[in-house]
DNA sequence: CAAATAGTGTCTCTGAGACAGTATGAG
DNA sequence: CTCATACTGTCTCAGAGACACTATTTG
């Protein structure tokens, strides 16, 4: 443990007298980042979005979008904040529109060269929406497949970032319905489907799936309608249900031997 | 995201002149602080190992131990550190004795009274090992059974960051062989079952208990000894075993209903 | 018509859970 | 002897997965 203060432990003062007399910045300095790992499926791929640094260091790299934590706002609000400023949506459809959740703390000495800098990281998944940020200035940000990531020059260390944001990814679909999240206001069961596929990179039997889908409880809701798919039967068209929660799991298949 | 400063994005410096011209102190305060939620077995009940607060804030309120965050070592280093030095186990035998993971990052404002401080807490599940710390000075350190914390008065918003870790604590002996790391070097099925028991606050049909983690390969591994029991057939003795996953795994029973 | 897709039927196999039964040692 | 505990046998049921099948649409 740091060695406290004297007035830490000092019993003689009040807390009155301590809190006026706490100076913070004495302890060495040290940044809080917000860090968001957002994921979509892009013609069926799964995708992150990365915007590139224009300043020192790493200039040139890209990054997950992010920036400094404020004092005044929660870690969570941050992450949404940042979501909202890199994909147009607003900051009051983000929960909406969107899956955000708490995925990693990051603070390994030398890990920025500004100094220590603890970044705390978020995942996101987004339906694939129209995003000024990414197609207004696709030099600045843009998608990422995140089966191509081997040639992209990251910055920090987000390549382990993003594997942990895809890894995290992979695993929720496992035992939660927040799949449906990368899916549009109405989808098919065949949608739900190809963004497994997408997702954990492995082709799932079609009426298992189906009636995997249909027998947990508000995973999804018939909407009434059909769907023409181009060929074959129309499909019925769903929205996401009020379950959170996939019991028992849809596990992934072990990868493929073939 | 914060208005970077104009030498982040001033092209025309190299990024050796920008990192020497660095200030990390330009940004508004903050502290990052580890803490560790440090769990095991103790008369059949998971307790949490909280310290006494001798200074303000919360003088006298009971809390996780922790420390600030230093810029030489990582999170993980510095969660194992805080282990040691408060159950008395050496830095170099904890990853053998203990497990430790990151749990989540607390930063609400306010939580802090002293300012804006951003916890990294950890979680630890350890054996119920004989511990100096709680020991030799009952009024400064001690293990408290989590089923009392609701008559305990904690600092922060620890009670929160108990309950993840005690929550992360059941969803990872759902799925891990981690159960093991609360049982002493050598021990029987029936200890660990008393183990997941406790845990998980249920009871489990000792039989079916028996197979199934005999059946997961590498959970346990038998030291070809028994142990009597006080009465009835003696119990053979296991160690753990190379396995970290169970597949499939041993979930939860629904809660009680009788 | 053929091809493609949505959705259904059906079989097999694995594993969870309930529960009874057997073996062994202490008092 | 009884009792408690370790361990085994066995049955049932739910669900995963393989796969064939039907239905419906487009071209």
């Amino acid at each position: 443990m740091n060695m406290p203060l004297p007035a830490d432990r000092d019993p003689e003062i009040s807390e009155a007298e301590f809190l006026a007399s706490y100076d913070m910045g004495r302890y060495a300095p040290v940044a809080v980042t917000v860090d968001v790992v957002v994921l979509t499926i892009r013609q069926g791929q799964l995708s992150v979005l990365l915007v590139r640094r224009a300043g020192h260091p790493f200039r040139g790299a890209w990054a997950l979008p992010g920036g400094f934590a404020q004092a005044d706002e929660s870690l969570d609000v941050a992450a949404r904040r940042e979501l909202a400023e890199e994909t147009g949506i607003s900051f009051d459809d983000a929960d909406a529109v969107a899956h955000v959740e708490q995925l990693a703390t990051y603070g390994d000495p030398g890990r920025d060269p500004r100094g220590h800098v603890v970044t705390v990281a978020y995942v996101a998944f987004l339906p694939d929406l129209p995003l000024p940020a990414a197609g207004d200035d696709a030099a600045d940000a843009r998608w990422w497949p995140v089966a191509d990531l081997g040639d992209v020059d990251l910055a920090f260390d987000h390549d382990r970032i993003i594997a942990d944001g895809v890894e995290r990814a992979r695993a929720k679909l496992e035992y939660t319905t927040h799949a449906a999240v990368f899916c549009p206001d109405e989808f098919t069961i065949a949608d739900l489907r190809r963004t497994y596929e997408a997702v954990w990179g492995v082709e799932l039997n079609n009426g298992n799936f189906w009636r995997k889908i249909r027998n947990v409880d508000g995973f999804v809701v018939a909407t009434g309608d059909d769907r023409p798919t181009g060929k074959g039967t129309p499909a019925a068209l769903y929205r996401r249900g009020p379950a959170q929660w996939m019991v028992p799991p849809l596990m992934r298949p072990d990868p493929e031997q073939s």
